[in-house]
DNA sequence: TGGCCCTTTGGCAATATTGCCAAATGTTTT
DNA sequence: AAAACATTTGGCAATATTGCCAAAGGGCCA
């Protein structure tokens, strides 16, 4: 892998890994719809305010997320509004996995109760 | 957050932790032009075979690749196309990220030389 | 069968991530 | 100025990820 494919695939792993924590997949969906408060995502993620305020910093390093300090508090916004293009995709995936794990349990039935297949 | 929701992130963040890592990044892009057996894979990532079955392994428990055994060889491919999309996205935010480190760097080289800003 | 590929697995040490508490910082209110 | 609030930072233990080596299948061919 010669040094410039290996820099650029660093750099789009860092972003992706910056999303690849449930509660940074929340945050991000939650601030699709418009900027929050810390507080705000606090609440809804339920862990400390510490630990979401570190998950921001990770979102803010990575580049999704900017902020804007207003007052005492803090607003969280997407910096780039395609972010869900992603989440289409991560959706199609899921859909995929389930529609294997159903013809799964299909075979799996059909060998316990001696269904016909072709 | 209730229940369902978080099972919903993780499931999502199961899978887009899959690809936050620079060899898989670079295997996903390989494999979006077409299947790939794991030794052809492991020259182009340039790491100990091991490493990339494990790599592999991975992509794989994430629903984003499958393998089929030709032989003594096992062939990768994409298993959902739209993972591309993912990268677009990424591209954004790094070009995103880019204007802003220029912009940071025309703003310091002007604080160190003194060229008129608005 | 024996030897040679291709691939996966087990094991392990080095490293990174996560989440909480406590403490520090900055802001608004009383 | 003190109290109350919003957020970030430092520190730390628990946990997860990573990458190599060694070893274990399977498949192919002489």
């Amino acid at each position: 892998m010669d040094a410039k494919t290996k820099v650029q695939c660093e750099a789009r792993a860092r972003i992706i890994k910056a999303l690849g924590h449930p509660s940074r997949v929340h945050m991000v969906e939650a601030l699709s719809r418009g900027e929050r408060c810390v507080c705000e995502l606090t609440e809804m993620v339920g862990a400390d305010v510490s630990t979401v305020s570190k998950h921001l910093s990770v979102l803010k390093n990575a580049g999704i997320v900017k902020d804007e300090k207003r007052g005492s508090q803090v607003f969280y916004s997407l910096r780039v509004p395609c972010i869900l293009d992603f989440f289409g995709c991560v959706e199609a995936v899921l859909q995929a996995n389930a529609a294997e794990h159903n013809a799964l349990m299909r075979r799996l039935s059909c060998a316990a109760f001696g269904c016909r297949t072709k």
